[in-house]
DNA sequence: GTCTGTGCAAAGGATTTGCACACCG
DNA sequence: CGGTGTGCAAATCCTTTGCACAGAC
């Protein structure tokens, strides 16, 4: 997976993409840390430069939940989604893109772009509980 | 404006407005400040306090363009939309809003959620010029 | 006058950069 | 071995918080 990619497997990257394989929803950089095992562990700097590495190459996506910094998961393939999220609490609840077909489809109207890599959609408003 | 959505009329948030309205793209805190006059130059911590109550009441909107900060826009009704970002450059272009009648409404899926006060959905791809 | 809004100072996080060393292929 | 990846230290930038004062209604 990574070397299809062009990157280097080392032990941090495949503890990273195996923390997020795990996860449920997307993890920001201390969520992740907590992941990791111990023997796991890696400098702060290392995660965001792997990250990087990572989001580039496709294999995982951002996304921005308004909750002060940024969340990474799995891009995996076929279960394109994206969130809903509470302004309260932050609580997620996943649905499905409804633009199918986004991906890598440049807009008619945009005259300017020769490629798409990727896009972001969420949503954003009140839980029941916090209602 | 600002009193039907109980909040006071000051200059301060009053230039804040006349600058994004005056503006063709999402704005950050530093191009605000430069947008402003000399005359109605504000604290920064003022700026951000004054975005936020904008933004809860609905007056302006907030867009992560991956540009590492936030950028703010008017929230012209009927003007709906959205961007395409280039990743090398930052360029913008202006989308139409894909998903028609997203604003307020909860899609069907999701249970746990009382109501939508907002969304986002941007591009993320390559211009023509970087490409 | 009262309550909201602002300025100033400072703190708290998130993210980036430079450089030397370690390791994958 | 050669080039990429990592750790450490430090810097930068964005954003938030506390408190006293000023201004809108």
């Amino acid at each position: 997976m990574l070397r299809s990619a062009n990157l280097k497997a080392t032990p941090g990257r495949l503890a990273l993409l195996k923390a997020l394989g795990a996860a449920k929803e997307p993890l920001g950089i201390p969520a992740l840390r907590k992941k990791l095992g111990a023997k796991e562990q890696m400098d702060t700097v290392t995660i965001y430069r792997a990250l990087e590495a990572l989001r580039t190459a496709g294999l995982i996506r951002l996304a921005d939940l308004r909750h002060g910094h940024q969340d990474y998961e799995l891009a995996r393939s076929g279960e394109h989604h994206h969130h809903l999220v509470c302004e309260g609490c932050g609580v997620l609840e996943a649905i499905p893109c409804p633009v199918p077909g986004v991906e890598g489809k440049v807009p008619r109207s945009a005259k300017g772009f020769a490629r798409l890599s990727d896009h972001a959609f969420e949503l954003f408003g009140t839980c029941n509980a916090c209602a």
